[in-house]
RNA sequence: GGCGACAUAGCCAAGUGGUAAGGCACGAGUCUGCAAAACUCUGAUCCCCGGUUCAAAUCCGGGUGUCGCCUCCA
């Protein structure tokens, strides 16, 4: 089992510090909106990881917060008129509905920054006991950077040239322009609490040292978190951290690559970016997740309208095979003549699976690999009809069995075909404004044609439903009907 | 200016020492009245230059280009 450690910038042999037992602790968001498909590619990721890891035979806590206190949350109550942490304990709600509807593994706990300011405030004096943070006059309580040795050792800089080419101004009560709040003095009107510094709230960073420390100890196996929080967050967490304990504080520091989209990085202000509820609302959430494993995670990735598309006619695919594959064992249910033991590769699914996720969670392998055993498998029947032959329904099941229970760790093939099949087409029916009874009526108009041999009409009327965005399929049984866009991009 | 990452076929994308997974698009074929779907076949020596090695897309040095971070950000 290798993971990538951002520390390091290497790949490495995965050693959790307490044999099988592995504590994983990734940053959640700043409740102040609606979250976006950014977060959700990062929730995604790190219950992946989760899940891939109790698969392999770990014992994981995977803890995951929410940042409830934050400027942006108190401006965007005091717009609404609403007390901050009631605002953002709606917006946490919001947040567990989307996630709840991206079918995300939940994290065993997911502790909250308002619920620990006893537990900050007594860290932020073990640090001042220790010399690594001072009150200022003002009432907040600042970080000496300079005083821990091995600032910058995760974003890979040094204390110097964090100054270098950047103008920063002395702020008041400040020793050093480099030091930052743990905590923060309350402006009025701001939610507060009381302090030995006076009323105020913990600066952003601070939260998620004594969150990680409280649930989960003084040393993690894992800390995961979006690439854009390496610094500064990431890095004062480690000085924070390891000034109070002494101990390291993560052991693999894991970071997920960004989002962008249609060429253009994801922000409010480009009015460009997709929340998480707009997004399932056009697809289906296997959909979402085939998106985002399709590529590294680590990758910073430009996502196009276009691959959402062709991610559904991907599940679209799967989800049919998975159909013929249950129709098949149902026909020949029983039946062993034919059977070659050879054809039955549901062995090498797993070891497959396993082989390309112990290597970083390299999911895009494994999707690459779900090709490989459809192809195969359709292949398999095809062949087997045509040459008249009964291939074993045991084989065809066994295979299913193994693609269900192997790729169900990244949170595919839960649903039932049918399900699956028929919700995407009601949703391209509506999309084309077309009823089902139509359809049905020109294929009966088209038999009927076909039966006079009056081949023009019957492709007349079959290019008539192509224009409109329905394609037909003759097969033995009689003509069958489906989306085109479903097939193509 | 500093730090870091990346550069693989028309496009997307795996692959950290032994002669390049997968997908999309394109073309040919099987099937079909003709199509469609499905399946089969077909494509790259890995940004450029130099080095290490029996052997490099993979390691090292230089160059070019793209991007991220250095301010809140998943």
């Amino acid at each position: 089992m290798k993971i990538h450690n951002s520390i390091t910038g290497k790949k490495e042999e995965f050693i959790p510090i307490d044999g099988k037992n592995v504590r994983m602790y990734a940053c959640g968001v700043t409740v102040y909106d609606l979250s976006h498909i950014g977060h959700a590619r990062q929730a995604i990721v790190y219950a992946m990881m989760a899940d891939y890891l109790r698969y392999r035979g770990y014992n994981v806590k995977y803890v995951r917060n929410y940042t409830d206190v934050d400027d942006k949350i108190i401006k965007r109550a005091n717009e609404r008129g609403k007390d901050a942490l009631e605002f953002s304990k709606e917006q946490i709600e919001e947040s567990e509905k989307d996630m709840a509807a991206l079918h995300v593994t939940e994290a065993d706990e997911k502790p909250k920054a308002s619920e620990y300011i006893g537990k900050i405030i007594e860290f932020v004096q073990g640090l001042i006991e220790k010399g690594y943070a001072y009150p200022a006059p003002n009432g907040d309580v600042y970080y000496r950077v300079r005083k821990f040795n091995g600032y910058g050792k995760l974003s890979h800089r040094n204390v110097d040239e964090l100054l270098n080419g950047v103008r920063k101004e002395l702020e008041e009560g400040k020793e050093d322009p480099l030091d930052f709040a743990l905590w923060k003095s309350a402006k009025p009107g701001e939610i507060s609490w009381d302090s030995p510094w006076g009323k105020g709230r913990p600066g952003w960073h601070i939260e998620c040292s004594v969150m990680a420390k409280d649930t989960l100890g003084e040393s993690i196996d894992i800390h995961g978190g979006g690439r854009d929080l390496v610094f500064p967050h990431h890095e004062n967490e480690i000085a924070q951290s390891e000034a109070l304990t002494g101990k390291p504080f993560a052991k693999y520091w894991s970071h997920c690559g960004l989002i962008k989209i249609n060429g253009e990085k994801m922000s409010k202000s480009l009015g460009n970016s997709i929340t998480i509820r707009d997004a399932l609302e056009m697809y289906n959430y296997e959909v979402l997740k085939y998106v985002f494993f399709e590529k590294h995670y680590a990758s910073d990735v430009d996502i196009y309208d276009k691959d959402y598309k062709q991610a559904e006619n991907h599940m679209y695919y799967f989800y049919n095979s998975i159909k013929n594959m249950e129709n098949y064992v149902k026909e020949n249910n029983g039946d062993k003549d034919g059977q070659k033991v050879e054809d039955d590769i549901s062995a090498s699914i797993k070891e497959k699976f396993i082989e390309v996720m112990d290597d970083d969670f390299n999911t895009s392998a494994a999707i690459a690999q779900l090709h490989v055993i459809f192809k195969y498998v359709n292949n398999l029947m095809k062949t087997a009809k045509k040459a008249n032959k009964i291939l074993a329904a045991n084989t065809i099941a066994n295979i299913l069995a193994e693609v269900k229970e192997v790729y169900g760790v990244l949170g595919f093939f839960k649903q039932e075909p049918d399900e699956f099949i028929n919700n995407m087409q009601e949703k391209y029916l509506k999309e084309l404004n077309i009823e089902k009874q139509y359809i049905i009526d020109e294929i009966g108009k088209r038999k009927e044609a076909k039966q006079n041999k009056d081949y023009q009409l019957a492709d007349e009327i079959r290019s008539n439903l192509d224009e409109k965005g329905i394609i037909l399929n003759d097969t033995p049984e009689g003509t069958t009907w489906d989306i085109k866009s479903l097939y193509q991009i």
